[in-house]
DNA sequence: ATACAAACCATAAAATCCCATAATTTAATT
DNA sequence: AATTAAATTATGGGATTTTATGGTTTGTAT
């Protein structure tokens, strides 16, 4: 399973389709499912994103670790219950639903953020913000880090 | 997998396209993607440049923590948002996005510094800059340490 | 009929491929 | 060791393909 990597920033057109960056769209393209799964991250506005091969990975995983474990339970209910499926048009494009764009704050353009095995869909200032935040934690912890 | 040693330098021609030195693309060959992962060096200014196998290792690593973990720890976050798969084309050439030569000062020609497991794309001026400075401090905390 | 979404078609910019040439390295021969 | 020949590597430019993005038409359900 090939990962996703970089970033892209894209725009919507006016019926709200955006494209899935090539290189995205690549390292599903060995899945049955031409498409992507979106969901409202928990931790972030932002939006997360996976491939159909990768939850069903988690599904499986969280079967392994049984019914009882009750924190573990309301997250997958929650990311199951929330994820949607979207599949690309011929070139390429989703049509994000609205209230994933309300919950990310993007308007009329978007950056899919490579995260290895997921990615994610910010508002692009958002993100540049967000990044911005992840430097300073990163140079808190360890004082000789330097990014220019 | 085998090692990346030596320094190279290449020209940029008018396309921006620069050749990967030839062992260095020896040391990738064994590899299912014939390119490199390029990202800004976090501590330099140079571009820090890495093999897909290298870079799955630690999607790997990171993977242990989970999808659900929101907080992926950020240098890993950061990484994968910044790393730039870029494949060779027939000749071994690879183009070096505009905002990673900026970030290393790069202009028409560059080196290729072997660094073992990775390897560093500098501006020439830069990296002779770079290398002096490290042999002053090698020499300050070893006197009897000579190099000409 | 009207609204809505899905399929289809078009285009400009950018990335990639393909072929040609120059330079360098390696090997072979004297 | 010097010279030549062969192979590999670096570089250059034109042609082709992909990609992102926009618009138009068709189908479908209310």
């Amino acid at each position: 399973m090939s990962l996703f990597l970089s970033s892209y920033e894209n725009r919507l057109d006016t019926k709200g389709r955006i494209s899935v960056p090539a290189s995205f769209r690549a390292a599903i393209a060995p899945d049955k499912f031409a498409g992507v799964i979106l969901y409202r991250s928990f931790t972030n506005n932002c939006i997360e994103g996976l491939s159909m091969a990768r939850l069903e990975q988690l599904a499986a995983a969280t079967d392994k670790m049984g019914v009882f474990d009750g924190a573990l339970d309301d997250l997958s209910a929650m990311l199951f219950a929330d994820a949607r499926p979207l599949s690309f048009d011929v070139t390429g494009r989703i049509v994000i639903p609205a209230d994933l764009l309300v919950h990310a704050g993007i308007k009329d353009s978007a950056v899919f953020v490579g995260c290895g095995n997921s990615f994610q869909i910010w508002n692009p200032d958002a993100f540049r913000r967000a990044q911005g935040d992840s430097l300073a934690r990163l140079r808190k912890s360890r004082p000789d880090f330097k990014i220019n």
